[in-house]
DNA sequence: TTGACTTCCATAAAATCCCATGATATTCGG
DNA sequence: CCGAATATCATGGGATTTTATGGAAGTCAA
């Protein structure tokens, strides 16, 4: 399986358009997907995004249509109801609409940052601020988890 | 299985490759991958090396795409966005992003240190000065439980 | 027509492929 | 056991392709 790795920065044009990284578009091919889905994430600092499949195994997981039951997730509603499908154009470019580009903060430049089965949209700072947040949090917990710490061998 | 033993010291040309050992090529290509993965250590003096089968097992390990759960583990985002997937070339090279072997000091020659199920690339110098030390507390740890004292086996 | 969007084309930089070379290891015949 | 023929490997340098990015031309609806 391949999944979204590393970060890549892209310049935003006049236009609205970003290179998605080739990296990204080779994996939504290997899954058959010429789109990406793009969601704004809950608190609005970045922007989610992904192939379909993920949108299917969300909807699956949340219990899919069901009329009788009165109040699914609202949650998911909104999820679903705010994403949107951008087709990739010829060049491997996206046109990211201003309205969500605003509420994310980018502006110029755009981070694509790797989530393995997924990967966000960052205003490139924000996300540094973000990352440096969560090395210093994680950086114990990692040696522990991945045996691939700084610390000796992992002893598995 | 076969593992990563051993230490090999090649070269970085000019345009930023390397070769990859042929053993080590052998290990990956025994496990299906024609690509290595590539991590900053937490302190930044070396880089971690394994195949995708060891992100992907950490992926499963923290489970998939959620955007209902706020704060996925943030050492996993910090994992997957600083990890990249290097292709291995007709001629067993690899290009390390320059900011990369800089980061761990590595500029002209690179060790590729094998750790069983994963390896690491150092600056030559750097590993000496590590091993070293890790030789050092390892007798001691051995004079201990052993009480074989430093005369035991050649410690250089 | 105007405005928004899409397709198409141009270009510079970067990544990738391809082949040549020298060094080292391996095989094989005697 | 020795030395020649052969394969493997690391490495250098070019040629080719891919990528990101800018701009122009075409499409369609209001």
């Amino acid at each position: 399986m391949a999944l979204f790795l590393s970060t890549y920065v892209n310049k935003v044009d006049k236009k609205g358009r970003v290179s998605v990284p080739a990296r990204f578009r080779a994996v939504l091919a290997s899954k058959g997907f010429d789109s990406v889905v793009l969601l704004p994430t809950i608190n609005g600092d970045a922007i989610d995004a992904c192939g379909m499949d993920v949108m299917e195994r969300l909807l699956e997981k949340i219990g899919g249509f069901d009329p009788l039951s009165e109040d699914r997730e609202s949650y998911a509603d909104a999820l679903m109801s705010d994403a949107i499908e951008l087709p990739i154009d010829g060049d491997g470019r996206i046109m990211v609409p201003l309205e969500m580009l605003e509420s994310a903060g980018i502006d110029g430049q755009c981070a694509f940052v790797g989530r393995g089965d997924s990967f966000q949209l960052w205003q490139p700072a924000a996300f540094e601020v973000r990352k440096k947040q969560a090395r210093t949090r994680a950086a114990n917990k990692r040696a522990a988890s991945t045996g691939l710490g700084s610390e000796g061998r992992g002893d598995d």
